[in-house]
DNA sequence: TATTGTTATACTCTATAACTATA
DNA sequence: TATAGTTATAGAGTATAACAATA
């Protein structure tokens, strides 16, 4: 990687080889460790069989039993046809229970089993876990205010409280220029 | 969502319905926040015709002009036939010249064009735009506080300045349970 | 024979839409 | 006719591996 190239390759068009390519603000800073932390939290809870999908879906059927999947597919922004699959995969594992709502039998209200909540137990503390390793650079202290700042910032972007952006599909670049 | 439900529902599973499923912590709202600071990112660089891989792409290239194809696979985490179809459509879009290294012909040396350039720059207003709106809800002590925290954290988490890890395939949990 | 880049193939994931059963 | 859930199909995206050119 020097700069001895023959009279082939002309000089042309680098200019400012350096700065300006390097992000450094705290909004990629986010995106970065977002991911990371993501990707991190993934492999923990994938030792439990699980995908992060899955933890959030076991999270909400536990704050609200008794929902049903059309309701559950709202919440998280999926079609519904997504919320089956992934139910049929935590029923799967015995995590989840659909029953047939008396009322309505059109209706399948979503519990967890036991072993859900043994299982949702054990997220916990995985998640406990990740937090502390995420974060070991930082002393209580600043773990609180970086916590206080990302609350403000959830706050402000309207972010639903435990709803992972994940769940649904990354909005990926509405089409290359033309308006919609 | 009320309680007459008749005896063909058993009162069984649900025992602690509401705190312990919303997660609260600093590490899921960095993944929340990044994914949604990712997602409104892709939307602004979409104007421009470019998805985030290819922003990311070319601040590598100006950072480093000249470079084969297959470093830039190894620096990204990607595999170097991905880093191909990237090209292409960069190349395609007359924002990055393939040219063959006079040394070893096997190479090829990427460069920007000069539209590419111009494109960088409008990047670089975007992100500005970006950073600026997602960081609404903070003054900008308290943005400088948050970089510097954030900064501490991507340090002693290892991640290399200006790679996203988005980039790559998440490392899907290698196994989910069973074996198959 | 080893390496760079390319092409071809297969696989995974997810949305769309057709279909069923209830209402 | 309308709605909850399911199933079937198709499309996008990406890794794996075979391939061609150069060393």
């Amino acid at each position: 990687m020097s700069d001895r190239q023959p009279d082939t390759t002309p000089p042309a068009s680098d200019p400012a080889p350096g700065p300006a390519s390097a992000p450094r603000g705290a909004a990629f800073l986010l995106a970065q460790i977002g991911a990371h932390a993501a990707g991190r939290f993934a492999e923990r809870v994938g030792d439990l069989g699980l995908t992060p999908a899955d933890v959030g879906l076991l999270r909400m059927i536990a704050g609200r039993p008794g929902r049903s999947q059309r309701a559950l597919a709202e919440d998280l922004g999926v079609v519904p046809s997504r919320v089956v699959t992934l139910i049929d995969s935590l029923e799967g594992k015995g995590l989840v229970e659909r029953r047939r709502s008396a009322e309505d039998r059109r209706n399948h209200e979503l519990h967890l089993t036991a072993e859900g909540r043994r299982t949702l137990g054990a997220v916990s503390r995985k998640a406990a876990a990740h937090e502390d390793d995420l974060l070991a650079a930082l002393d209580p202290a600043q773990r609180a205010q970086l916590l206080d700042l990302l609350e403000r910032v959830a706050t402000q972007q309207e972010l639903t409280p435990g709803v992972h952006p994940g769940y649904r599909t990354l909005q990926k670049s509405p089409r290359s220029g033309r308006p919609e």
